[in-house]
DNA sequence: CCTGATCTTGATGACTTCTTGACGACGTCC
DNA sequence: GGACGTCGTCAAGAAGTCATCAAGATCAGG
């Protein structure tokens, strides 16, 4: 059975959420400050934690390095702030994905699934499938169904395996570009649009209209199974 | 039975693995430092390997070098290190997979899993075509249709052996400089260049086009069959 | 000690990839 | 509605990598 912690301020979110979620077969654990959330998560080791920003105690940002501290947990952020760099430093710090209040629980029940199901069993080196290519990150080919394979380039491959080693999940700018291109490019965010459009024309059907390489505009990008 | 090793200087990693594989019908075998785990190893001849990089006598890197002189047993790598440039290093000198500490244990089991299963199903030795060449890696033997042969030297059969044993798949340039030259030759890729340029004027029917030795520019070269 | 094969090293032109700049489209905020 | 910032796209020069030819160094066998 699956432990979701839930943390935040507001009671009748609390409430609702521990609704839902009972009634969807999760035991929910709740804190309403960030110090309750690191002793809660420490005794009870849950499954999942979701944490709203903005905590009367500590700063989610805060609660969040120091679980990572000791924990790879999932975590999911709800952050009434739009287009704060909140975000975007709860990203950085290490969550794994975002949800902006007032939120939809259904899209909330969504990540959710996304971020467990990755956490289980994911084989390390199984193919995806992007438009109609089947990508294998091990053997660096990306094949369609027609038999036909695709070229991509050293930089081309570094980001696609980031994004799609993280599926469903955001992924921030700051991280792919330290990642792929080091410290010093944090802003080059020209590269990224660059690169995606490459990966895109590549592989995506509609490459105007990507499904499965989309941006989240301001914070990074996700790939979509 | 799977008989595992595994290699962790503490001790409260080696009690919860080896709790967690006996209860799974694996053997377990313990190393607690890079010494000891090549004597057991060279002793019991493991199945599989379990590896922490950071031992308090030997750089973990340096003890998979060492058993990869004379074993192609699975490893797979733990580390608390999340840089890549560790990933790579491990992953060049030979290792099969890597974890990052804090490691979920069934993820680790999955991993183990996959490596083992990957294990069992790889014919080593059947002839590959290459031009109009039949090549045979276990007698060492190119024989084209027409009945002729030609003579490859040492190096050239080491290259074509790495590249044919991983059909369809990218290997890299440090990868083949590692397990053909060694670890003092990482940079020198004017003698791939040069060696895959002697291997494409013996086999391929078109040394300037070839269609089974593939170069990746900045990554390596592809054997497609 | 000599000879032929193999390995190493150097130089050059061709090619791929990376980097950079410019511009229009879109959405947001005032 | 207009200014602003971000994004997607096209294009071209810069940088890096590769293939090839060629010659010197090294090694093994006779």
């Amino acid at each position: 059975m699956t432990r979701v912690l839930i943390v935040d301020d507001e009671p009748q979110i609390l409430r609702a959420l521990r609704i839902n979620l009972t009634a969807r077969q999760y035991e929910v654990l709740v804190a309403a400050d960030g110090t309750a959330a690191l002793q809660v998560a420490a005794h009870d080791r849950p499954d999942l934690v979701v944490l709203d920003l903005g905590l009367p105690d500590l700063d989610g940002v805060e609660v969040i390095r120091k679980l990572r501290t000791w924990t790879p947990v999932p975590i999911i952020v709800l952050s009434g702030r739009v287009g704060s760099s909140d975000k975007v430093d709860a990203l950085d710090a290490g969550a794994d994905d975002y949800v902006t209040k007032p939120f939809n629980v259904d899209e909330l029940l969504a990540r959710i699934r996304a971020v467990t199901r990755r956490q289980g069993g994911a084989e390390p080196t199984a193919p995806v499938r992007i438009g109609r290519f089947t990508i294998d990150l091990a053997a660096r080919t990306a094949v369609a169904d027609s038999g036909e394979s695709v070229h991509l380039t050293k930089t081309e491959w570094h980001l696609l395996d980031i994004l799609v080693r993280n599926p469903g999940a955001l992924v921030t700018q700051r991280y792919l570009l330290q990642q792929v291109w080091g410290p010093t490019y944090l802003h080059e965010t020209h590269y990224l649009r660059q690169y995606l459009a490459q990966l895109r024309r590549k592989l995506e059907y509609d490459p105007a209209r990507p499904r499965h390489l989309l941006t989240e505009p301001g914070m990074g990008y996700r790939y979509a199974p």
